[in-house]
RNA sequence: GUGGAUGUAGCUCAGUUGGUUAGAGCAUCGGAUUGUGGUUCCGAGGGUCGCCGGUUCAAAUCCGGUCUUCCACCCCA
């Protein structure tokens, strides 16, 4: 017989994982309710055109996809945005905005696994959609915030690094890069770090290619851009520089970044978020603000990451729908909560465990088992008689709260025994009086 | 997808220059003259040593392949 095992990359919940799993969704959820925010679902499986349609036919190479028996070309889901946005088109124009929802789900990507990336994990995504104000913005970002306060994470913890697409395809186009180019320089700036100088330069020149300009002294002033730390900086960095058509618009979206950080500094979060114009996100669809979160020791690890999409709800079909949303995965957060040791307890213990002294005591002990059940209580029972002392040692070995000792002496007087694992203190108490909140103190 | 490591019981690990039926602790299950037990003692189950092949009288051990897991790239919705 062959041993069987999880794919690589899936992971079996036992018990305890699983609580912690629960665990996590439970302070998404809660958070997001505090927010306001609605939740949602959509299938697991959807028509491959839905991420070929918004990410292109490289993303394939990332995907569970396949054919079914009835010819289509299917995949199981590597995000949930898409189907969001399918779903928010559909019924756009009679939905109030804004429309604040969040989702936790299952999603698959066909990647080789490491630590913190699988190939099945559960994301919680929360999404604005229907207002391009700033003040959208910071409200997903606070949301992205106090979804990670909500695990007892502080500011020493983790810090949202905070940019802008806006801001820099206005700051590219002051430098002259035309607009068809300034995607491709945006792929450069999300490698600045991690590419050597030769390789950068060499890299900056393709995406600069067909263009008159000088890639060393593109890449020079995308790096005095990239080291401004505050909008203080960025405001004196734009001063600096000989007025341009697009003045204008940059002292416009300045005034936009005031209102988002003036937002979060009411709201109590400014210290968990950090201007960083070297986040620019891989994607293409982001529009506006986007930002990171990432743990601020140990490995830097992203912990979730979001931004505007205001054109994606459209090019899938919608109407003009602009939006704002993140992500935030379980995984990497479930290894920061287990290194910072914030993982709630997992123990489930019965409130109840009954045993039997004798066989004749066995059905009242099915009966108030089945009354405190109904009543809303934990109980559970050893299903086979025995010796006194294993009976007693495996209720008190498994954790629940108080013991009920069936006996003939007590039944005889129509009465049960209560046994506090605890502290061992007991007394006998008539059965008819037995409620969830007996205990035996 | 590329490269480098890793793999012995449910868990943590021993296992000598290749040498008899592969071990320990913890965990699990059972027992210790049949109402106060969490201790202790005894015992049992559980491994084709990741898998396949090769070398050898003999392989957990050496060699090749493969899978898994981990790490670094790629990617990061």
């Amino acid at each position: 017989m062959p041993t069987f095992n999880a794919l690589p990359g899936f992971r079996d919940f036992y018990p305890a994982d699983c609580a912690v799993l629960n665990a996590i969704c439970a302070r998404w959820r809660d958070t997001a309710r505090r927010f306001n925010f609605l939740e949602w679902s959509a299938p697991a499986l959807e028509p491959l055109e839905l991420f070929t349609e918004k990410s292109g036919e490289e993303i394939v190479r990332q995907l569970f996809n396949f054919e079914d028996k009835g010819g289509r070309q299917v995949t199981l889901r590597p995000e949930m945005t898409p189907s969001l946005a399918r779903m928010v088109g559909a019924r756009a124009n009679a939905m109030r905005r804004p429309v604040k929802w969040f989702a936790i789900g299952e999603n698959y990507r066909y990647e080789k696994q490491q630590r913190g990336r699988l190939r099945a994990f559960y994301q919680y995504n929360a999404d604005l959609l229907g207002d391009p104000s700033p003040a959208a913005d910071a409200e997903i970002i606070a949301l992205c915030a106090e979804s990670l306060r909500a695990f007892g994470l502080t500011a020493a913890d983790f810090r949202i690094r905070l940019s802008d697409r806006t801001l820099w395809f206005l700051f590219l186009g002051s430098l002259g890069v035309p607009e068809t180019a300034a995607a491709a320089v945006l792929g450069v700036v999300d490698k600045i770090e991690r590419l050597a100088p030769a390789d950068l330069l060499a890299a900056a020149a393709a995406a600069l290619a067909g263009t008159a300009l000088d890639p060393a002294k593109i890449l020079e002033a995308v790096r005095q851009f990239t080291a401004l730390g505050s909008l203080e900086e960025m405001r004196a960095f734009f001063a600096n520089r000989s007025a341009s058509d697009d003045g204008a618009k940059i002292a416009a979206r300045l005034a936009d970044w005031q209102t988002l950080l003036d937002a979060l500094d009411a709201l109590g979060l400014r210290d968990f978020v950090t201007p960083d114009l070297t986040i620019v996100r891989g994607l293409a669809y982001y529009t506006g603000f986007v930002f990171e979160a990432f743990e601020r020791a140990g490995d830097g690890r992203a912990l979730a990451g979001g931004g505007r999409y205001d054109a994606l709800v459209k090019k899938l079909g919608g109407p003009e729908m602009p939006a704002t949303g993140f992500g935030m995965g379980d995984v990497t957060l479930r290894n920061l909560l287990e290194e910072k040791g914030l993982l709630p307890a997992a123990a489930a213990a019965a409130d109840f465990h009954a045993i039997a002294l004798a066989p004749e005591c066995r059905p009242a002990l099915l009966a108030d088992a089945a009354r405190l059940r109904a009543a809303g209580a934990a109980v559970e029972y050893a299903l086979k008689d025995g010796k006194f002392g294993k009976l007693i040692q495996a209720a008190e070995q498994s954790g629940a709260r108080t013991i009920l000792i069936y006996g003939p002496d007590e039944l005889a007087r129509g009465e049960v025994r209560l046994h506090d694992t605890a502290t061992r203190a007991e007394r006998c108490v008539p059965r008819a009086s037995l409620t969830p909140e007996t205990t035996a103190a």
